[in-house]
DNA sequence: GTTAGGG
DNA sequence: CCCTAAC
């Protein structure tokens, strides 16, 4: 009687975890159901609360619980449908669910605990405490798929090995399981609503089933235990933050309006899972500090609002460059220069002052649409095979290194715009590659980078990347591609050598300790090359 | 410090 | 372009 007691202490602790789980409770356990009848009581409660629209990821602050981490929920709700097939029984509301059938496993596995246990240090390298085998069978084998999805699959884990049974399986062990026990409820009509409304729980975080005289919580604090370990704590992203942060921002309001809604329903709190601790002013930058259920931790994680960086005209720079009327906008770059009065960095103030100044402080004032018309003239009037003429006008503009950057909050330096990359450039950049190989950035960056320094090696790498991607892509006319994405088209034949020197790269390098390339190949190569000398 | 890959 | 892991 006592073990009885117990498993059902734990079975409604569990159950009483973050709502946003019932639905993978349920379905998970359609071979035990042991969590399907607590959770039907659940449903049941919830009964006279009117759906509302589901957030998905917002969990109750109570519980940073085993479940939260188990994936999103909207990945674990998909198989709400299971429920259906499952067949509930919802009709065990108000007495203690009988857990005499629950002994036999049905048909996950035949292991004991102890051999759970072992399976578990197997999986994860450590041992566990954990005696609820519906947890240790999860565990293993979310840990074994890397998947909170298991609840879709039956399992069977047999020397160490993770053994996926088929849906026929669990179509086989249901019957086992609810055959000796008919439902005695219309369930086959329920799981509709019944899902809907484990749905609805995740705004409904308080309403919990909970037996005070029940308030033995070893075994929840085993489980939490076992998944923090089970996962490792990582510290969260600058970028990660900032983007919780705008996801939050919406949702909270998101939130107010469901409260607001749901204030006639006799409804307790609706506590956000996310709670502002304090606000601390940190250089200028207000910083946000929150409660947040990260990876099952409540940890303090800063919360900072984002500010969208803003990004200039991208083709700004191959704008300033074809335009043949350019020196003209000297004056009023440096004009222009003079007025923002920037903080010169690391002392290159002379550079700035010159005329290959960076435009990037002043596109916005003085280029106007006509030079960009004028500019896209020029730029068809000289074509694809005058390849030579555009690095003269370019080079003796590109060797600016005067980059704008800030400082990050970490210590670091960013860029602060993005620079288009120009036509030159990316010739340069096809050269480099096919005189050095790709992925010798560093190299080419060096040797045919050499006055580019505004372009590091991850730059060349990241643009070759993008190449190989153009290149592979299907070409479309160049006028409507070029007014949609504003940024300047890679002409055809650029993107064939880009091909071209992909496919030899693919040769060569599996092949690293050849220098000579075969003769075919180094031709093609000297070919290239010569275009672009 | 470089490179590879994801964001 | 940024960030990170891995080398």
């Amino acid at each position: 009687m006592l073990q009885k007691v117990k498993e059902e202490q734990r079975l409604r602790l569990a159950c009483g975890s973050p709502y946003c789980s019932s639905a993978y409770l349920i379905v998970d356990s359609q071979c035990c159901d042991q969590h399907d009848k607590l959770l039907h009581i659940d449903a049941k409660l919830q009964c006279e609360i009117p759906l509302q629209e589901t957030v998905p990821s917002l969990a109750p602050s109570l519980s940073e619980s085993h479940f939260n981490q188990s994936g999103s929920f909207g990945e674990c709700s998909h198989s709400s449908d299971k429920l259906v097939a499952g067949g509930s029984t919802l009709s065990v509301v108000t007495t203690k669910p009988d857990f005499s059938k629950l002994k036999g496993e049905i048909c996950l596995d035949n292991l004991s605990i102890k051999e759970l246990h072992e399976t578990f240090k197997a999986t994860f390298g450590r041992e566990t405490t954990v005696k609820d085998k519906q947890w240790l069978k999860r565990r293993i084998s979310m840990g074994l798929t890397n998947s909170c999805d298991v609840s879709v699959t039956s399992f069977i884990i047999k020397d160490n090995k993770l053994v996926k049974k088929g849906n026929g399986e669990i179509s086989n062990c249901m019957d086992g399981s609810y055959a000796e026990d008919p439902p005695i409820g219309n369930q086959k009509d329920l799981p509709t609503s019944l899902v809907s409304q484990l749905d609805y729980h995740q705004v409904v975080p308080e309403k919990r089933l909970e037996n005070p005289n029940l308030d033995d919580n070893s075994g929840s604090d085993d489980h939490q235990t076992e998944q923090r370990a089970a996962k490792r704590a990582r510290k969260p992203t600058k970028r990660y933050i900032e983007e919780l942060s705008e996801v939050e921002s919406k949702e909270s309001n998101g939130r107010l309006m469901n409260l607001a809604k749901n204030s006639g329903h006799g409804l307790i709190s609706l506590k956000s899972h996310v709670r502002l601790v304090r606000n601390v002013p940190l250089g200028g930058r207000t910083v946000v500090t929150r409660l947040d259920s990260l990876g099952g931790y409540g940890i303090q994680v800063p919360c900072v609002s984002r500010v969208r960086r803003s990004r200039p005209r991208k083709n700004f720079m191959a704008l300033l460059k074809f335009n043949p009327s350019g020196m003209g906008m000297e004056a009023t770059v440096k004009k222009a220069l003079g007025d923002h009065s920037f903080p010169p960095d690391d002392g290159k103030e002379s550079r700035v002052l010159k005329a290959s100044s960076t435009p990037e402080h002043v596109h916005h004032q003085f280029i106007g649409v006509p030079e960009k018309d004028k500019q896209f003239s020029v730029m068809s009037a000289i074509g694809l095979g005058h390849n030579t003429e555009l690095k003269c006008i370019n080079s003796s503009r590109d060797s600016d290194d005067n980059v704008v950057t800030v400082p990050t909050p970490k210590g670091g330096i960013r860029r602060k715009h993005h620079r288009a990359w120009t036509l030159s450039e990316v010739m340069k950049l096809v050269e480099g590659v096919s005189r050095y190989g790709a992925g010798r950035w560093s190299e080419i960056k060096r040797l045919a980078f050499a006055s580019y320094s505004y372009r590091t090696s991850v730059d060349l790498k990241d643009k070759w990347r993008n190449l190989l991607k153009a290149s592979l892509a299907p070409q479309d006319n160049g006028m409507n591609s070029r007014k949609s994405t504003g940024a300047m088209p890679i002409p055809a034949p650029i993107l064939l050598k880009v091909r071209e020197l992909a496919e030899m790269q693919a040769q060569v390098l599996p092949n690293l300790s050849s220098t000579k390339i075969a003769g075919s190949t180094r031709k093609n190569v000297h070919e290239k090359q010569t275009g672009f000398l």
